[in-house]
DNA sequence: TTGTAGGCGTTATCAG
DNA sequence: CTGATAACGCCTACAA
């Protein structure tokens, strides 16, 4: 089932069925009407490897990301797409699983899924590793650069944000903080970052760090934010705030206390991170940082298509920062 | 940037090279060296349009959702991904934003985006409309069939298991017991399935209907069952039972219930459907129906694989039904 | 406004 | 085990 066949159908040649195809211009109306209805007739769809050879593009990019279950990977992903789609071209998720090896093979797979660019939201690559790779086609990393990376970067501040929420915290009357989320072992990436904001904050306000506050997890899950209450109050740790490294977190956090029988906010006061849709339904509905992820995405996607376009893969670098809010609710005090 | 060139610094002919990237057995050891070292050195990437198009299939397989930042999906579109994954195909994702026309596309879109199959999650196609496009390309519905359907489908028993969420409820003393979440207008699809599950169980139970019991909603939402409860509050409506046609509608459900004052499950016994992540850390912990995803992912994947197997095209459909779970959490009485 | 011819990068066929 | 050659289906000068 070729344009050939679809030609003959019609009675004209492959040429003119590819024109009508393709929407050029110049071409009689009545022969426009007569290919539609061959290619009706005979189911016709296009080749589009054939295309893609012809043309050098596929219109395809590859999205990697650590998780797609967990809110924050679902609503950007979700965001990627839909500017991805506003430009014409369609997405691959490739959940990482946040394990080192799938995130190297969704690097080195790119082009064998005939996406001809990738976006990389890396959870357990380190720059330096990421710089060394080839990969053989343009690259966006959703991450803070350090000094002149190889990639294009898209960014919120994670440190000043983590800052942000641990001074409204102390605004609040917080005095003895914990917070939740740095991974075991973690000196690097974004946990990292918004526990030297956490720090920030406390110093600059005066406050003495206590490193029994600094609640490590084995990941950002809802269980992770109800073990590290428990395991809190297991060692007696006196506590009345906690910054949680993401809205999930929070959620567990927020239950815990729940069924300890602590009052949020007037016991513990409690801030998230990633204003995830289902924690203006918590309760009490969270206080957090929105970090923009439309923006995030608008950029990210305009920049990898950008690089995707021939004379602009040699262009200068570009780390674009987005900025974040704080959205007020009712488990902090104001 | 092709085989030719890297067989020239390999010193062989592209017949060889492309031996080697598909790990053909009978090459010399030291040939196949020769050529990873030039594939290396010359950063080489295959064309998978042209293989594409000589071999005729992309590997690649759509997958259409009304919403990736429903959990619900993101978990569907997960367990899809993990499957394909390992059947070495990759997945894009086309989210419809519950929305016709945005179906339709999607499902024209198919071929153009390189995809060899789709599986199709409808919301507002209705089978009949469905059966009656031309597609072009194998496709996999998850959605309870009617009648002698003219594509594969996955389901489960919507009817039955909300027949049995709400005979729990039934069984735990309630008795003025709410379903919320038919759409306006709705009389096909999941959601007037579980109402009809709904109306089963009352009536086997000898429990007169009340059409106010039943809520209906503009989507799925937390936002959707919030103002339901205010909805049945505002009316003076007395009830102490909700049937939630989803957890996104239960957690907005056992938000507005905690913020008017209704104990749950003592004044208010709830019940959701999908076992979301999220749902166990509600506050209380929710009952709900797991649906059993990754065996929905599973069957989906292998089914539209089967059929994209060219002498598979013409077999007869095959219609494959899931078992279901009731969950059962703090949010009920047993 | 439509037809003709050639090539995009790969793999398959046939030799050797 | 490797080399030459012919498709795969489409697009695009160029020609008419």
């Amino acid at each position: 089932m070729t344009m050939q066949d679809v030609a003959e159908v019609a009675g004209v040649t492959a040429r003119t069925v590819s024109n009508v195809v393709n929407d050029y211009p110049f071409v009689k109306k009545e022969t426009r009407a007569r290919v539609w209805d061959a290619i009706e007739q005979l189911g016709y769809t296009m080749n589009v490897s054939a295309r893609g050879l012809k043309q050098g593009n596929t219109r395809l990019i590859a999205l990697a990301i650590p998780d797609l279950t967990m809110p924050y990977f679902a609503d950007l992903s979700d965001a990627v797409i839909a500017q991805a789609q506003a430009q014409g071209m369609s997405v691959i998720i490739e959940p990482t699983a946040s394990s080192r090896q799938r995130e190297q093979e969704a690097l080195h797979r790119v082009k064998s899924q005939f996406a001809e660019g990738i976006i990389y939201c890396p959870l357990e690559i380190y720059q330096e590793e990421l710089d060394q790779l080839s990969i053989g086609a343009p690259v966006v990393v959703l991450s803070e650069p350090i000094g002149q990376p190889k990639y294009d970067h898209v960014m919120i501040k994670n440190r000043e944000a983590a800052r942000a929420a641990t001074e409204y915290l102390i605004r609040g009357g917080s005095r003895r903080i914990a917070a939740i989320g740095l991974g075991a072992g973690q000196h690097r990436g974004p946990a990292a970052q918004r526990l030297l904001g956490y720090r920030d904050a406390l110093r600059i306000n005066g406050i003495n760090l206590d490193r029994h506050l600094e609640i490590t997890t084995s990941a950002w899950h809802r269980s992770d934010g109800l073990q590290a209450v428990e395991r809190l109050c297991k060692s007696h740790i006196p506590f009345d705030g906690i910054f949680a490294f993401t809205d999930q977190i929070a959620a567990g956090v927020l239950y815990a206390l729940q069924v300890k029988g602590f009052k949020v906010p007037d016991d513990v006061a409690v801030i998230g991170f990633d204003n995830n849709d289902e924690s203006q339904y918590l309760v009490p509905a969270l206080t957090t940082v929105d970090p923009g992820i439309d923006e995030i995405a608008k950029c990210a996607v305009d920049n990898l298509i950008k690089r995707m376009s021939a004379d602009k893969r040699q262009s200068p670098r570009v780390v674009t920062s987005v900025d974040f809010k704080l959205i007020k609710r009712q488990s902090t005090r104001s």
